[in-house]
DNA sequence: AAAGCGGGGAG
DNA sequence: CTCCCAGCTTT
């Protein structure tokens, strides 16, 4: 009834301009200052939106991966030239190593295919490796200053509970309806900062569980009701255990016997040899651990082994210590080499 | 639509 | 343990 006090105004979709004013300020106010919101160059765009795809900020920040690549790969050219190697070793302990390829090969792309040209519309971008709707969505706005559609596990939270909308964020029809959500809400004036804003928002104040809406920007056009109920998800897969089974095989004059992965997983990583359960059967336990990758469990058991009689198999390569520091390792195996080589 | 990618951090 | 993260590709 009109004597009711609205507890919020009309929906953000309605009130566009006014919701882009309010967090668009806000932002200018409170933003933090990453080294990717101070360049709209479509090259540091680019490495920076690969880095960050399912890995949060602090991971790239924190650990210098970010301003480490730039200086070993400058520019596009310097990256499309990149050897496997290199490259991972400039990726180790990023995790999903795909990643740090398509990169490569999207830079390959563009220095050659587009005659060094960085494309700005979304269907070459959608062409590019790597480059799904998110990506070209940010670099539209962030390196050519185009509004764009931009959804991300943030904007996403952020639009279900803004629209108190209870559909699965990860189902077809709730990626469709949030893309059009964020299509709408887009400030065309200046569509970089409205994004890092949205970004900036659910980092801080929109954060999963119990987020801060005491002092969000923009509740007076949020309809959420149970905050923390919001977003909901199509239930995951649980997890498996697996088991993997290596040698450790320490030669003083050849030095470690490793592998190189070649299969379509964490291709070009080194790892130690692994062997089947059977060929471990007789020997003595050397490490062991137990680490989560995707939807697995996995259980590392390392064995010693046999020099006289261990098989060296395709892709076994002895490795001098020396060497050891510039090849790129999983993180697990990283760990196991280190512990082994240690005590040993 | 679902699974794979076989990550990593925070709580 | 759990959940989340500036997702993309393949089946």
């Amino acid at each position: 009834m009109s004597f009711l006090k609205p507890r919020f105004e009309r929906s953000a979709l309605d009130a566009a301009p006014k919701f882009r004013n309010a967090l668009g300020e806000w932002f200018d106010r409170v933003g933090k200052d990453f080294p990717w919101r101070r360049t709209s160059e479509p090259y540091p765009v680019l490495v920076s939106e690969m880095m960050l795809q399912q890995t949060q900020v602090a991971t790239v920040l924190g650990k210098g991966f970010y301003t480490r690549f730039l200086e070993k790969f400058p520019d596009i050219e310097s990256l499309a030239i990149a050897d496997d190697q290199s490259l991972l070793k400039a990726w180790e302990g990023l995790g999903y190593y795909r990643r740090a390829r398509m990169l490569r090969d999207t830079a390959r792309a563009i220095a050659g295919k587009h005659g060094g040209t960085f494309p700005g519309d979304e269907s070459t971008l959608l062409s590019l490796p790597g480059i799904g709707p998110y990506t070209a969505s940010a670099l539209r706005a962030f390196a050519f200053n185009q509004p764009s559609a931009l959804v991300d596990g943030n904007v996403s939270r952020i639009l279900a509970r803004l629209m108190d909308d209870e559909t699965p964020i990860d189902s077809t029809p709730g990626i469709r309806k949030h893309r059009e959500w964020a299509r709408t809400l887009c400030d065309p004036e200046r569509p970089a900062r409205h994004h890092h804003a949205m970004m900036e928002l659910g980092q801080n104040i929109c954060r999963p569980g119990v987020p801060h809406c005491e002092a969000c920007p923009v509740s007076p056009w949020c309809k959420t009701v149970v905050p923390e109920n919001l977003p909901l998800k199509k239930p995951r897969a649980k997890l498996t255990d697996i088991s993997e089974y290596a040698v450790w095989l320490l030669d003083e004059e050849r030095g470690i016997l490793l592998h190189q992965e070649n299969g379509s997983r964490r291709n070009g990583l080194w790892k130690l040899p692994l062997r089947s359960p059977a060929e471990c059967a007789s020997l003595e336990l050397a490490y062991q651990s137990t680490y989560p990758i995707t939807r697995y469990r996995v259980t590392l058991r390392v064995y010693h082994g046999n020099r006289s009689t261990d098989q060296i198999h395709e892709g076994d390569e002895w490795i001098s210590p020396h060497r050891l520091a510039e090849l790129p390792l999983a993180a697990p195996f990283r760990k196991a080499v280190e512990h082994l080589f240690l005590n040993s």
